[in-house]
DNA sequence: CAAAAACTGAACCGGCTAGTTTAGTTTTGT
DNA sequence: ACAAAACTAAACTAGCCGGTTCAGTTTTTG
């Protein structure tokens, strides 16, 4: 088996990957130099170019490991007991919005943008991982609200994509680019806004 | 007043930003040099030095030009007859769609994205000159269609932002990510499944 | 035509960066 | 205890890039 050599050494390159994760969310990729990288896992550059063949190579392994539990959290998301349309989609709402709101995850997405021309394959990778990923999982909460007659919905992923969409609005797109947010109340105006309008476009007929 | 200096000054001052946008949006901000930017304008390094104080201060030239095309653009979106509210969603989701999958676009919200923590101020302006102006206008649309009576809408701004953010959707998130797109048959239904979904939502009560 | 303004091309500076090497130290496994 | 594996610190290579300088040329302007 592939053993994973010893304790000190698994435990440095996690030493690397923390550090250049934090190196890279907070100034960007090209802006974050190895030996700084060096400088804040408290190791020697030689001992990163053990670990990584290169700074392009560290970069694809961050964002796989944040992949990793990116697709942990959108597996998460879930609602409990399903027995009122309204609040089930309310609660996912809270549940993503936060999520899609987070610093760490708007850093990655920012990044992952950014450097899309140059890590095709990691732009896929990221997007499987997170949007496609956590699209599916919401879209089997949706299929549960219609098996109950709770909603009557004939394409759940385009519903579903649907409600994402009217989620990210104006917030997600000022959080992104770093802009001050809107306050509470407002998104609390964007959540119930979405919710109302599937409620009313995809309402069981009567 | 403030005369634009000689024919020929001006002339290579535009030559400049051409090949300055062109380098940009094709590799992006970090990886475009200044010796790139001057052989593409066919310039020497010194003359771009003449006109702007640094490669930051090209960046921001290029990103306020692009900003008035992009409220142009804005301005311009707009349905001619409003007589039927179907009809007239159509159309704009159509005008927005091509406006937002443009490859030029794409590439300006990219580098914008991608630069918004060293720039922030530039992220601002562009968010005013591109989306707020656009939403702008596009919500007097929907003024349109309620005082006529043919949509009921409390909160059209609102109602806006949720057109863009169904529209904008898995299309729009892929293509910023340079991911094979869906064909056209996918975009017409994002599309018709907006409209109705807005159709719905905010039909008048009868 | 002559002075002023604009441009050229190439050399140059200082600084930063990815990645390597080396010589020596610490840790690990047996 | 001892050899192999892992790590360190620091120097080093080689290259790129933003920005400047300068001596000389072209263009504009009056």
């Amino acid at each position: 088996m592939l053993k994973s050599c010893s304790a000190r050494s698994s435990a440095k390159r996690s030493a690397i990957l923390d550090a250049a994760q934090r190196c890279f969310l907070e100034h960007g990729y090209a802006s974050t130099s190895m030996d700084t990288v060096a400088a804040t896992a408290a190791v020697s550059k030689a001992t990163i170019y053990a670990h990584f063949q290169s700074k392009d190579q560290l970069f694809a392994a961050i964002i796989h490991r944040r992949c990793d539990s990116l697709a942990c959290a959108a597996d998460a998301l879930e609602v409990s007991e399903i027995t009122d349309a309204r609040a089930t989609l309310t609660t996912l709402a809270r549940q993503l919005m936060s999520m899609l709101l987070d610093g760490d995850v708007l850093c990655i997405y920012r990044m992952v943008v950014a450097e899309s021309s140059r890590h095709a394959d990691l732009a896929q990778t990221y997007f499987e991982a997170g949007p496609t990923r956590g699209k599916q999982r919401l879209s089997k909460t949706l299929d549960a609200l219609v098996s109950k007659g709770l909603l009557q919905i004939d394409d759940t992923w385009l519903a579903m994509d649907q409600f994402i969409g009217m989620l990210r609005g104006e917030h997600f797109h000022r959080a992104l680019l770093g802009l001050p947010a809107g306050d509470r109340t407002d998104l609390e105006r964007t959540i119930e806004g979405a919710v109302e309008t599937i409620m009313r476009a995809y309402a069981p007929r009567a």
